[in-house]
DNA sequence: GCACGATGCCAATACGTATTAGCTAATACG
DNA sequence: CGTATTAGCTAATACGTATTGGCATCGTGC
């Protein structure tokens, strides 16, 4: 057993693809390549393809990735995973990334901090990162600096971005609450410096001035945008003395809204008998709520599609003007757990 | 401008941190590379310590995976990254991966096939992969031949595993009910080659059986593993007439709970009071119902995390025997979906 | 003064691929 | 027939790191 350079275990590389076509591997590099303008001919082509079909050749990604300073990978940074909105962005980012041959690594930020994460990635070399439910805050320059980036519901000068129409989804919640009659309503969400959630709540309130009412303070509840966070809101707003109760709420997050329709229901108070609720998003979850949570749907796979259309464009075409698009429109979604005043 | 070869915009590498600091790229390495036992005098070290910090050096995980032959990556696919638990299982992986300096590409099965997703992984260098939810029938070794594998709720006598005890789970869940006074149960689960789903039927029926109990087939629901298929089991349930018709149901997957629970509430069926449901998985789900579903608890994070560390070891020290462990135990729940019969 | 073992550092090479300059043989053109 | 041109291929190099064998240098012991 003279040498084991040959183990049969490692897997095949282009210099053994090389050797058993009888060719170099500069050739074999060229004809799996992928580039179809190559020169070769018909005949050598054919004995390398079917020698790297009979070893199982499988390029090796690190290797193309280091010599063409490019990994084919792109990182998906959210806040939070288990957040099924998120998840759906990622979705959306994966199956248009796939269909370009990129590999997406997602990662949320409940384990590590954002800049550590970010580090990470850029030590693998990702060749691009989408953030979503990050505010300009957390975007110092520090660790994006070299990236291509591109932002979900962020708008930003230094990077471009997909968006929802936010105002919209605030508007459309108050306008479908006011329609019903509702003239006590609340605001439940996040004290987020995240310009998405910021902007359904300018929209909610916009929509109330319009209709010269205001909202005073005890109804405005700043909670996190977790089930939780939902939960404590409604449980303060049921504990306002009757004259100031409202009959309706609009949570800028669906899990918010899960968390206060389990509060009235918990108390006894029935909805959408005594109160009414309208979420923001259109997760699954609303669907699995009973009853049904009325909530203005915010097409998440599609921004996460449209963010990774914007990012691989760039990065296939160097000097592609990333044009940043409309807003993609929302629409309230009427379920059970909204009615008449 | 006679080259752009030294481009400041390029992320440093060691020939530059070598260069600033007067010494080889080989030295630079040493000192970075981490190996606390290479000989390097305590000058010089801190003179390139100094010159990559005014660099930002940040190694190329990239290059070194190259040549070190691991990537310092491992990849866990499930089927349903949407499903909290499988979410949960990656999320005990990510942190002790974290801890561990891996970084773990998390990924399912929806967008692609799990043989290409194995593929890519593989391309990608990951030094091992976490399987969970996959059934022995595809487990081929098709794409798996050369990888470490660890396996979560699937015993297999090629690649070492970890286990929740999913027979446990079942009779955990039908003592209860047993216990309540039920005697006309339903059972509501995916038809799974799965080993772990099928292990938390077989316990619900051990558990009948030894309490001298049998199910006719009317009241045995195979259906998807999701909401709906939730939905359509107790439904079917409800269907049935009043004499044949359960008074407590378990679910083998919290998301089918939360569907049979929907069914309930909608056709006007009291829970608990006409009909107990029991879950398995206690995802954070349970919890946002109304009423709050019992159900058992499964350790998923922990499971992420003992797989992620049987792993790991093995990665880390060549030779690791990788000693199984006990199946992590499971308990009920008990919260306000069930009562007497 | 010399042999000897440490110590500190570096040159060279490898990892698996892409890419380019260049070589040979064949074809086109005058 | 001689010269351009082209097609088809290869040798050589680069990507950024880890690793190893070996070269100086320096004490140390006799």
């Amino acid at each position: 057993m003279p040498t084991r350079r040959s183990d049969s275990a490692r897997p095949a590389t282009t210099h053994d693809v090389a050797r058993r076509a009888g060719v170099s591997q500069a050739t074999v590099s060229l004809v799996l390549g992928g580039n179809p303008r190559a020169r070769v001919s018909a005949q050598t082509r054919e004995r390398v393809v079917r020698a790297a079909g009979e070893l199982g050749y499988r390029p090796n990604l690190v290797a193309r990735g280091l010599v063409q300073r490019k990994s084919y990978a792109i990182g998906v940074m959210v806040p939070d995973l288990s957040n099924p909105f998120f998840l759906d962005v990622v979705t959306g980012v994966q199956r248009v990334a796939a269909e370009a041959g990129y590999v997406v690594l997602p990662g949320d930020v409940r384990e590590v901090s954002p800049q550590r994460h970010l580090e990470a990635l850029q030590a693998r070399q990702v060749d691009g990162v989408i953030l979503d439910g990050f505010g300009a805050l957390a975007l110092q320059e520090h660790a994006l600096s070299g990236m291509k980036v591109v932002l979900v519901d962020e708008p930003s000068e230094r990077w471009p971005g997909v968006a929802s129409d936010a105002i919209g989804a605030g508007r459309l919640a108050a306008e479908h609450l006011l329609a019903l009659g509702h003239t006590r309503l609340a605001f439940a969400g996040p004290a987020s410096d995240v310009h998405g959630l910021r902007m359904r709540e300018r929209g909610f309130f916009a929509a109330l001035r319009d209709a010269g009412m205001t909202l005073p303070s005890e109804r405005l509840r700043r909670v996190p945008p977790t089930v939780s966070g939902g939960l404590a809101a409604m449980k303060a707003l049921l504990a306002l003395p009757p004259a100031q109760r409202p009959t309706a709420c609009f949570c800028a997050v669906d899990l918010v809204a899960a968390g206060a329709l389990k509060a009235c229901l918990t108390a006894g108070v029935a909805v959408p008998g005594m109160m009414s609720i309208v979420g923001c998003d259109d997760v699954e979850l609303a669907r699995v709520l009973t009853p049904e949570l009325t909530t203005v749907r915010v097409p998440a796979r599609e921004l996460g599609a449209r963010a990774a259309r914007l990012l691989i464009k760039q990065l296939d075409d160097e000097a592609a003007a990333p044009k940043p698009g409309k807003p993609l429109p929302v629409r309230l979604i009427v379920r059970g757990t909204t009615g008449p005043a």
